[in-house]
DNA sequence: TTTGCCGGGAC
DNA sequence: GTCCCGGCAAA
């Protein structure tokens, strides 16, 4: 009897295999593989397939194997051929850009770049039109249990990370360097300062008044620092430039374009709920290489002028775990089913409440 | 239908 | 705090 608490508290001492072995004729036929857990495998293999969602990977990037080759190193190493780069060099990437960002953005190529004006609206061109007013709200009432407009704290700076930390990270590069590239497409505009292509985003792209200092940081979007921006941009593009232009595109910022062609509700449900381990083991740059299907990680996000899906992904990333805190219930065979009803007492005691299961742990 | 376990209540 | 169970959702 006393010798059945420890397990209990203690997660990692009691291993209840043994006992069931010895003491379980009765119920033996169904405990066999009561061991099949303990692997740690799994557990994180499943981190990031929530759903069916290597599928759409493949999807995405047909047999070619996309995600073999060039992923792996793409977005950390920087090749030598660049360092020589000179104007023509750029202009080169410049213009690759532009062409594969307009080719890749229907959207845009109907609406040059007006039509989203200063709304802090939620991806004013993928959401459908019947949003309510306060587009701010909510961005799918079916799904949007929790308050939408503000996350939960439980935000894991990881995540954070993953989502937005881009755009911080640049800000702070971009203290440390010189040029700014404008990427809006069409435009590919150098400047020398921040500030200035700040302002030039706002006056001739988002349609605003130097006036507005209110920059809330959306201008940040839209350009990059060409020191450290050019290699992320070259990185996506290194691929393309002898060959076929739009071909390596869809890596660079397919964060915008969900893997699946099934497109929004894919997109969001996504991120539904990424085992915070996951996020914690792998850092941002590596959890790219596995699955591109992450490209979020890929700075080139910025390259094409949508500022508001970037963030738009991150209220829902965040409304959704804390919507359905449910664990999706293991494959670990619990007390229940190893010593069946009859040994309860056998069970832990998180069992016997009918909590979750402390001994088998999924 | 079974199973895991959340949420909440009783003590 | 421990203990129990109604009831939900996934399998």
């Amino acid at each position: 009897m006393e010798a059945e608490r420890p397990p209990a508290s203690g997660p990692g001492c009691g291993r209840p295999p043994l006992r069931t072995a010895g003491r379980d004729p009765a119920t033996a036929p169904v405990s066999v593989p009561a061991p099949p857990q303990v692997p740690g495998g799994p557990a994180v293999e499943f981190a990031l397939p929530q759903e069916p969602e290597p599928r759409a990977a493949d999807l995405g990037a047909p047999g070619a194997g996309a995600a073999g080759p060039p992923t792996p190193s793409a977005h950390i190493p920087v090749p030598a051929h660049r360092s020589p780069p000179g104007k023509a060099r750029l202009d080169e990437v410049m213009a690759a850009t532009a062409l594969t960002s307009l080719s890749t953005s229907p959207l845009l190529l109907g609406a040059p770049g007006v039509t989203f004006s200063t709304e802090p609206c939620l991806e004013p061109w993928r959401e459908a039109p019947v949003q309510p007013p306060g587009c701010g709200g909510g961005w799918d009432p079916a799904s949007d249990q929790s308050s939408p407009s503000t996350p939960s704290p439980p935000l894991p700076p990881e995540a954070a990370h993953f989502l937005f930390g881009e755009s911080t990270l640049r800000k702070r590069k971009s203290s440390l360097q010189g040029l700014f590239q404008c990427l809006w497409k069409r435009c590919g505009k150098v400047l020398s300062s921040a500030s200035g292509m700040q302002r030039h985003i706002r006056l001739v792209h988002l349609g605003r008044q130097a006036e507005l200092e209110q920059s809330d940081g959306e201008e940040d979007f839209y350009y990059t620092e060409l020191d450290s921006g050019l290699d992320l941009l070259t990185d996506g593009l290194s691929g393309l430039t002898p060959g076929s232009p739009t071909a390596s595109v869809p890596p660079a910022f397919p964060r915008l374009e969900p893997p699946e062609p099934l497109a929004l509700p894919s997109l969001l449900r996504l991120p539904a709920l990424p085992p915070p381990s996951v996020l914690s083991t792998t850092s941002p740059s590596q959890v790219c290489p596995s699955d591109h299907a992450h490209q979020g990680c890929l700075a080139p996000v910025r390259l094409e002028p949508q500022p508001t899906p970037v963030r738009a992904c991150a209220p829902a990333l965040l409304a959704k775990p804390s919507a359905n805190p449910r664990k999706p219930r293991g494959d670990a065979k619990k007390c229940r089913k190893v010593y069946g009803m009859d040994h309860r007492d056998l069970w832990c005691t998180a069992c016997r409440w009918k909590k979750a299961c402390q001994r088998f742990l999924d």
